[in-house]
DNA sequence: ATGCATCCTGTAGTTACTACAGCTTCAAAG
DNA sequence: CTTTGAAGCTGTAGTAACTACAGGATGCAT
């Protein structure tokens, strides 16, 4: 059994962070010592470096929490969660493609200053009525 | 002079963040009527405009309130403007390159699922310790 | 006079943490 | 046995930029 310092180091999730999973049930109260202090099996480890793992592919937590319950049952559990992370791919490429747009944008927008204008075009077009 | 939903339809920013750009100091207090609402010059629509044209790009409120800054005085306008502009174009690629990242793990994370498989290769991966 | 649209204020919720303040407890050194 | 420094505890507030009410007041057309 280990302390939640320990347990940090060996999840990657920050000690508030994991004050705050377990504030949020987003992971199950974890034991406590007599003096009050958490205490972590491994277990309660490997859920907290899964949970990372889902954020490291920049899954929400309510995504998180859904692939983490489709891990320890289920026989549908492939199916669900390849169409959970192929919700989130999508999503994510949508998000790229938005920024390059933008990217697009701002590239137009600066394209005629120079420096020390006087009249900033960028702040033209910012402006027009 | 016009109401506030007026002024939301003429710059295209909604009316509770109208008033929420008002709270946060954003834009100047409105000017108000006998009774108590708010009324709107072609001004402070314009201004209104700007920002969403800002929002749009991408800036955040505190780059917006700058430019905004810039855009009504200031003989170097045009230099800082750009600046800004610069900075936040190379943050859109930051984000666009971390992005992309994602989403190259993430097809490798689904890559060996199949349909109805039971023990799944993605959630394998989360879970490895 | 009535009814419906529009407006007001103030508060709370969203996402996923992060940062204290102020206190207690543990473990090792002297 | 005491001291001291690290580590832990709770509870609260802040982050970014809105959005969504609830519960009322006002304006305007019929």
């Amino acid at each position: 059994m280990f302390a939640i310092g320990e347990a940090s180091r060996q999840s990657g999730v920050g000690i508030e962070t994991i004050r705050y999973y377990e504030r949020e049930g987003i992971v199950p109260k974890a034991e406590r010592t007599a003096s009050g202090r958490r205490v972590y099996c491994r277990e309660a480890i490997s859920r907290l470096r899964f949970i990372r793992r889902c954020r490291d592919h920049g899954f929400s937590i309510a995504d998180s929490k859904m692939l983490m319950a489709l891990a320890k049952n289920s026989d549908t559990a492939c199916d669900e969660a390849v169409e959970v992370g192929a919700r989130h791919l999508t999503e994510v490429r949508r998000k790229i493609a938005e920024l390059r747009q933008l990217e697009v944008a701002l590239e137009k927008l600066a394209v005629n200053c120079a420096k020390s204008r006087v009249h900033c075009p960028m702040l033209d077009v910012l402006t027009r009525d």
